[in-house]
DNA sequence: GTACTTTTACTCGGATACCGTCTGTCCGAGTAATTATGG
DNA sequence: CCATAATTACTCGGACAGACGGTATCCGAGTAAAAGTAC
């Protein structure tokens, strides 16, 4: 049980893209190798953030992506369910009902209970937490170095 | 992400264990039958339980498992950590430095920050459940089927 | 200069391969209780 | 009846095969801007 690296790729992109002017968007190939990332793998992690309306797609040439809304809007956890999906991390496999209940009707997996207690909480922290009071956090701690990401994104995008 | 089938089928046969008379054990093939496993790999949950002291193991005939400790003492949380190890569910690739800090000494990864925040919340929730808790439950609610499992569980066992 | 065509630079989405992890099986070794054997 | 050996029924732990999902690559199709072309 561990989360995969496309989370935290999705998170950062967003905050690039958060750092666009106005209606100006960024190809996926120049966000990929800003990251450092395989740049076929992270389209299709863009295409996941589009289908999840968090981000919005410009075909054709001089197209590219930007936010569909804006950064404070956007949640940690719905990049989370945009990229690996809203299964919860618990489901049941039926232990209970064949050890403890027959013949009545299916019962509630007592276990099952306290995992969906747990995520819940989990997610409540997730929820909580935005790209833009991340970016605030981070420019915050690293004024210096921040400044160098924003000019980048500005250079590179067009419209 | 997702928890995987383990975690299930050590709660409940933990649960099963803590039904037995003191000394008595209960083999590994019993239990793997009563919660409808896998034999063969159910062995090996059980040599994680026992590796993590939460199950005493008797080798040879009339051998098999029982609680090392009072079922009150064993957390969910320690059940999970003792199948899936301690990890952390989300580990940073260093994406976060690759784009802002450069020369200065590896930052803290702010995303990451976060998921740990998300995951104590997790945790925390598991830890405040125990096999004894879940049991008492159980039988809150389910009065009549819940003695039959008591019933076999001392009826299989030995010593 | 305008209308039309071609080229270019992107996104879109499916097919596919790779690889690590979880699941499941097998087998030989170790251990202790039981049974068999010899005196 | 007692001591010893063989059998039995378990756990122990490594090796290994299969299934599954995340990662990664490739390719053809769609789309729109830019560039080229004809009149």
């Amino acid at each position: 049980m561990r989360m995969r690296t496309g989370v935290e790729q999705a998170v950062y992109a967003l905050m690039i893209l958060g750092l666009l002017p106005d209606r100006a968007v960024l190809s996926g190939e120049a966000i990929s190798s800003r990251l450092g990332a395989s740049p076929t793998y992270f389209q299709k992690l863009l295409r996941k953030l589009v289908q999840s309306g968090l981000v919005m797609s410009v075909p054709g040439a001089k197209g590219g992506f930007r936010l569909a809304r804006h950064a404070g809007e956007i949640r940690v956890y719905d990049v989370y369910v945009a990229v690996e999906g809203q299964q919860s991390l618990y489901t049941s496999n039926g232990l209970f009902d064949s050890l403890v209940v027959h013949d009545e009707e299916p019962g509630r997996c007592m276990l099952a209970q306290v995992m969906e207690e747990a995520e819940a909480s989990w997610q409540g922290a997730l929820k909580q937490e935005t790209v833009e009071s991340l970016k605030k956090q981070i420019w915050m701690d690293y004024p210096n170095t921040s400044g160098a990401l924003e000019e980048w994104a500005q250079q590179n995008s067009v419209k």
